[in-house]
Order: structure tokens, then C-alpha cells, then sequence
DNA sequence: GATGAATGAGCCTTCATTCAT
DNA sequence: AATGAATGAAGGCTCATTCAT
């Protein structure tokens, strides 16, 4: 019986180890040398899993993405779908949730950001991750507000997200989850009508 | 004697053709060959101008921080010093003003935001931009509000200026300045008491 | 498994191009590519094994150092230690054998020696080679003359060996090994008591 | 009337920087730039001067060889033609002359050395140099020595002139002229008559 | 005569990729 | 499956030389 699952082993290995060297070297001295050596295999082996130095990148930036998606899910699956307050928050708070925010990972992010101009596979994944925030947001946002005031809100609550996050990426201390969830929902709770906090108040999670 | 004053007419030459090589192929394509070719000189004169590649992108990136700092004293010095409102709109509009949006520009920022994270000389450009916006955020927005939310509306600002800017550099269409000072204009006008906004509409400039 | 043990034989093997290469064509002209494609590898190599070229010019000329320790080590085993005319005449015999004249080889040693005055590696190591002859010479001068005409000596000696073969490096046809270590020979024996000759003629091996 | 002379100025301007320039850095790092530079002149002018870098180097190893040659005349000129020893330890000292002994002197002599072993235009120098001095130790020699051990000893004086020369070159104190001259003079005085030592003391210089 | 801006070839080095083992 | 030695293209930089002024 030869060694199965090897697959499954080596390409969450290399892509956590990709996604380490670019927080701490960044992208444009992240070598699959380098890369290879943190995550103990050798440069070789990159070519063999990933088809190249692109497709790691590709398969880096698929796996932060679906992280993002997966918190966001099982948070809003905690949430009440009576409380569409509380699942805007929800979402927000995911996108600052520990995987999020951690130096590597924001550091990972902003280089797929800029490299996603000039890739297509990487502006690809992007669009789909850009456009499924706003979509999460107006969702619940039209619950509280009419169309065009919850497309406006959405915008605005996506580049709030998107700002404190970039801001936070190039600060020493990093992004402070609390507060940017307590500037974002200050500013919700500013827009949509009073009785969408009371629900809120009655249905919270505890872990909020 | 040689020509003289080339220095004056190199230097820009060749920073403009660094924004437009990152903004049409990318940081990672943008050799010192291409860029030379692009400004139509040889690849060594970078080296002796700017001392080298690195030394390139960082008056790459002073450029572009210049350029908005003088946008910014322009457009305030166009505005009543009565009117605070008319003060922060006019710092947000400088954010999107011609020059900062063009898809060139905000590749070669966003390149820069991601490098700055792994090059002191560029992280040291970024903070000291970083922190005059949110300075001069809170200067105008302190003569509004009391100073604790000054600083928290400053903050919340500056956030949803970067982020309308960078989700605005991931679309195709780019940066609408329309949608984005409208979006923030709201926001703003919402925090702060009435009264400024009366004011405002009484100095208004002409050019708004 | 790729192939094993390659350092081993690459790095002679760089090296010895290295020699052959700087004494064809001279120092200045001894580029990585001509090295790399004389040793019949791609240039890129060389950074792989040495680190870069200076890491592999500071290996060259430990190599050559090493040969004419060892030779003058297995030279000096061969030698009664009970004749030290001998064991001074074999120390010359060391400087002048074969592995240390050929035109390459001098070549080398002589571009060595003008790049040590302005490279602190290669300085060190030519200061030890030259403290250890001289330190050899007087140790057995010592045993025939009395320690400041050993000392003196010793640097006419030195001094010989070293004249005569830069001389000879800088002849069409090299230097002429029986020559040299007569004339030095000849020095050595009319400042040196009788009776040393004496014990020489005694004990002088078969293949002097 | 124009500038007249301004090659009899530049010429041995652009020399003396070359040889301080080679002195200080080494032949590798000695540019045209840096040479330009340190004369105080553009880089451009000596391809004008000297046809190119090579023209430079040769007369730069030139106008040390002349200098040598003029001292050597100048000390012999001083010096009893009845005399021969005296003769022969001023052709000795001429080459331990405070000219030839400067640190910037002895690597530019050393890096040409190096060099002439691959360039022609040095090498013929090179050699004619030898030469000259191996005839004119011979000359005065013969007058001493029976031919065959004139020549054997001209060959070891000029191997113990080069030998002290180089084994000085690379010391950081520099060359002792007065220790080099004295190993060399009873090295010579132990091989020639002792009639020829007591009319040197007749006649000897008070320079000396 | 002299400048120094500019060139472009050549250098060393890095790196993604390949492949024999 | 995995290695890591090896490749060779491409990168940034240095430099001798040229030339308009």
C-alpha cells in the first residue's frame, strides 16, 4: 500500500508555509526555495502538487478566500434569522475574525490584492470574494431598508470593512477586531430603523 | 558642455514611466529594462538618477504622496476656513481627485501599500501619509463634534476613503469620485449638527 | 533521490577552473560564465556552491595554499629530522614543485596576491601562508644559526623563494625549478656551519 | 593664444590619480569614474588623453618604470665608476627608493604585474624592466665575479629585490628600505672579493 | 579643451523549473 | 512520492566609451 493521501497532506502544508514567508519576507522575495525550505519539503515538490510557483499563489489565495466564507457561514448560522441586524454584524464580524486578521494573513492578502490587477486567475477570485460581501450585505440590509438606501449602506459597510482592514495591515499593532466592529456598527445601527436593535438585543449570541 | 538640467527632466520622466509600467503590467513585471524602455532612455540611467531600482520606486511613491499633499492644500486653500464641513469634504475629494484615480495611480499605490509592509524607506512614506489624512481629518471634524467622536469619525472616514478607493482599484470601471464623495458626504453629514451644514451650503465653492 | 555527494566533486571541480581560467585569460576576464562553462556546469552554479564569486576565489586560493601545505608537510616527513640543511632545502624544494609552478597555478597566486592588498579574506589567508613559511624556515635555521641570524636568514629565504618565482611567473618559460633551488641552495649552504653539510650529504634522500 | 600644454598637464595628472585610485581600491574596483574623479577631471576626458581605460594603464605602468629607471640612472651617476659594489648596492637601493616604496605605488605595481601576464602592452614593460635590471647588476658583477657566478648572483639579487619588494607589499607596515638594503648588501658582499668592499668604503657617498 | 549625460554590453546573482535518482 | 542538483533565462547594476554642447 503506497502512501495515499499525500496530496492531502502536502498542499495545505505548502500553502500555510506560502502564506507565512509572504507575511514575513513578502511576495517579491517569497521563492519556492524559501517557501519549500519553511514548510521542510523541497522546491521541487511545489511543481509537482501546484503545477508551478502561479498555482500555489492561485491555491494560496483560494484557501484564505474560503476561509473567509466558511467563518462567515458558520457565524451567520449561529445567528438568528430573525435578527437581519445582528447577521450584518455577523458578517462584519467575520471578516475580522482570527484568521483574518493575523499579520501573515493580511499581509498575504494585500500582495494577492495588488498582484490581482495584472493576474486573471487571481482578479477572479477577488471579483467572486468582492461581490459575495456586498451580495451578504444588501441580503439582510434590504430587510431593514428600502433597495436603494440598503445598495448605498452595503457599499458603504463593504468599504468600511475593506478601509479599517487596510488601514489596520499597515499598522504595527495589526487590525483591532473590537474596534473596527464597534466603528462598523455604529455606523449600521446610525441607518436602519430603531426596531431592528431591539430584535437585535433579544436575539444576540452569546459569543457576541 | 553637455546638456544641463537633465536631472530635472529625468527624474519625472522616469517616475511617470514607473507609475504607468506598474499600472499596465504589475509590480513583479516592472524591470528596470521595461521602465527604461517605456521612458524611451537605457536601463543604466535608473541606476544613475535614482542610485538604483529601489531608489526609483521610493520617489515613485514620494510622487504620488506629493501629489496629493499639494491636492490637498489646494483644494483647502479653495475653501472657507468657516465652513468645516466644506473643509473635510474638500480633503475627501482631493482622495479622489483626478490624478490619485487614474488605473495607473492606484495600481502603483496599491503596490506600494503591499510592499510598504517589507521595505522601511516605503512603510515610513506610507505612515507619515496615513497619518496626515487622519490629522487633518480630525482638525476640521474636532470644530464639529466633541473630540472623542472627532477622532472616531476621523478614523471611520479615512476608512471608508481607503476602502472606496481600494475596492474602486479591483473594479473594472475603476473609481467613481461621484458615487464615492457621495457616500462619504453622507456619512459625514450625518454626524455632525445641523447648523455646518448650513454654513456649508453658504460658502459652497463654485467647482463643487 | 537526486545525486548524491555532488558537492564533493562540483566544488574541485569549480575550482579547478577557476585556476585554469584566471591563468589563461587573467583575472579581470574570468567571469562566473567562462568559469562555469570551462567546468563544463552552468554558471548559476557557483552561487549554489560558494555562495557567489568572491566565495569561490577565497576557496581557490585556500586550495592552492592547502596543496603547498601539504606538500611541504609530506616533503619535510621524507626529510630526516636530524638534518636540517635538509629540512630548509626541502621547505624551498615545496615552493618550486610541480603542482605550484605550472603557469596557471602562478598566475593565480599572483592575481591573488595584488587583489589580498584590497580584500580582507584573502589577506588573512595570505598572511598565514606567508607567517608559516617563515616560520618553518627560521624553526630549522634555528638549529644551525644563532636565533637573529636565523631570523635574518629566514627573510632572505623567504624573500628568494618568492623573487624567484615571480620572476619566473612573469618568463615565457616559467620557472625552472632546479635552477631556483640551487641558487637558494647555494645561499643557504654558505651561511650555514660546515658540518651541516656534513650531516646533509649523510642523510639527503633518494629523490632529491 | 589656447590652452597650450594641457596634455603635459593632464598626462600625469590622470597617472598620479590612477595610481593613488588603484592604491586604495584596488585595480577591480579602479574605474574611470573613480579616477576621473579623484584628478578632478570628467571621466570622458581620458579616452581623449589616453585613447581609453588600457592607454591609461599602460602609461600609468610606464611612468613608474621611468621613474625607476630615472632613479637608478641618477643613484649610479652619483656614484664612483671605480666602485663597483657601491654601484650595485645603489641599483639596490634605487629600487627600495621612497617612490617605489609607497603603498599606493607597490599595489599599483602589483595589480600591473598581475595583469601583465594576460596583456601584451604590459608584458613587453613588463619585461624590459627585467631585463634592464638583471643586465646592469650583470655589468657591474662581472667586474667583481668570474661571468658565470655574475650571472647567478645578478639572478639572486633581483630575486631578493622582487622577493623583499613583495613579501613588503603585503605587510602592513610596508617596505623597510634599510632592512631590505641591508639583507641584500651582505648578501653581496659575501659573495664579491674583499678588495672590492674596502674600495666601496673609500669612495662611498655620503648619502649613503 | 572639457564636460557629463547617456548608452548598452557584460557582470554577478536569483529563481522557477526540470529531471535523474 | 520526493529529492535536490542543475539549468538558463532574467534581473539589477557597473562601467568604458561616445557625443552633443
Amino acid at each position: 500500500m503506497p502512501k495515499v493521501g499525500m496530496p492531502e497532506v502536502r498542499r495545505p502544508q505548502l500553502i500555510r508555509a506560502t502564506i507565512k514567508v509572504i507575511g514575513q519576507v513578502g511576495m517579491s522575495r517569497a521563492s519556492v526555495a524559501v517557501i519549500g525550505r519553511t514548510a521542510g519539503v523541497s522546491p521541487g515538490i511545489i511543481s509537482h502538487y501546484f503545477g508551478g510557483k502561479d498555482g500555489l499563489l492561485e491555491a494560496t489565495m483560494r484557501f484564505i478566500l474560503k476561509d473567509l466564507a466558511d467563518i462567515t457561514r458558520a457565524t451567520l448560522d449561529k445567528t438568528s434569522k430573525e435578527d437581519p441586524l445582528g447577521r450584518v454584524l455577523a458578517i462584519v464580524e467575520s471578516n475580522f475574525s482570527g484568521g483574518q486578521v493575523s499579520s501573515d494573513v493580511t499581509s498575504t492578502w494585500l500582495a494577492f490584492w495588488s498582484r490581482a490587477m495584472h493576474d486573471p486567475a487571481l482578479y477572479r477570485l477577488q471579483q467572486v470574494n468582492e461581490k459575495r460581501l456586498l451580495s451578504y450585505l444588501r441580503a439582510e440590509l434590504k430587510r431593514m431598508l428600502v433597495v436603494d438606501e440598503a445598495r448605498s449602506v452595503a457599499i458603504a459597510v463593504a468599504a468600511l470593512i475593506d478601509g479599517i482592514w487596510l488601514r489596520g495591515a499597515l499598522t504595527p499593532k495589526g487590525i483591532n477586531p473590537q474596534q473596527a466592529e464597534g466603528i462598523i456598527g455604529d455606523y449600521i445601527k446610525s441607518t436602519v430603523p430603531e426596531r431592528f436593535l431591539s430584535i437585535h438585543q433579544k436575539t444576540i449570541r452569546k459569543s457576541n
